[in-house]
DNA sequence: GTACATGCAAAACATTTGCATCCGA
DNA sequence: TCGGATGCAAATGTTTTGCATGTAC
């Protein structure tokens, strides 16, 4: 399992690029929350707290970094915000994208792995002749929490 | 299989609105381009030719009302525009909701219909307690087309 | 005639960019 | 020192909204 930061730290060596606070700073800010699915706007307002100065382009700059270099993914839930969670590895490099469960009362988000995907890429692959290399997949319903609430109506 | 048009008098009638030149263009414009993954922008594009003096404003108020209505689809690319497709109904009132594979090197949008997702969705429902109402699938990769012209590289 | 719809322009919104200054290597 | 990084403000581009006018019913 390799650690974020460090790797973070050789990848921008590797590229002529700098260790700055503000980089760490978010990265640390993903890494401390992982099911959070962040925006911008909310990375930007926790690393304000540790860095006050720290201006909200940088953190778009910062996340876009993170993407490219694939430590980080994209999560769009379709209510105007891009959010961001950090990548989660297996042993060796290759990123496990876990799905999405999406509760359409409270809003909230919750995460599940599942392999069945990847017998449906094959076949895919093979009915279509299209090279799969990545998926999303998001799943809109009701958490139990909200089931039970509106049970009575 | 309803007639979406139809279907879409009913519904507007039924609540209080009103059938208007625009809004049937606007539908009758999806409807003519069910594949075709359309942005606000290029709906307007499309109507203005029969109809110039329609707004952009009227689209997007439209797409929010069809929309809501469940008569198309909200589709997310990554790329900036949000894109709606007419739903693909069956004989009853279902949506047959299909997935979509997105080629990585020339855009383009292919869409596939898999019924694994169901066997899917009761295990998810069982295990997680999660009651799923709606899904939506995304696999990127390389379409046949592409995968052929980067084979020498 | 009375809502509701429309078109226009202005506003709102997230995100990107230009540029002078700053700072890591 | 020097090229990349930052912060700020301005710009961008999509989508929304306010309001006077138009139109379906």
């Amino acid at each position: 399992m390799p650690d974020n930061q460090e790797r973070f730290k050789m990848l921008l060596r590797q590229k002529g690029l700098k260790v700055t606070t503000q980089r760490i700073l978010i990265l640390e800010t993903l890494e401390d929350r992982p099911d959070e699915h962040l925006t911008a706007e909310e990375i930007y307002e926790c690393v304000k707290q540790e860095n006050p100065d720290i201006g909200l382009a940088t953190v778009y700059r910062t996340i876009q970094l993170l993407s490219e270099l694939n430590l980080i993914d994209k999560l769009n839930l379709g209510d105007g915000y891009v959010r961001y969670e950090i990548g989660h590895h297996g042993d060796d490099a290759t990123i496990h994208h876990h799905h999405h469960l999406i509760c359409l009362d409270c809003g909230n988000v919750f995460t599940f792995q599942d392999d069945m995907l990847e017998t449906l890429e094959t076949r895919i692959q093979d009915s279509m002749d299209f090279k799969i290399v990545d998926h999303e997949v998001k799943l809109y319903g009701y958490c139990r929490e909200c089931q039970k609430k509106n049970q009575g109506e």
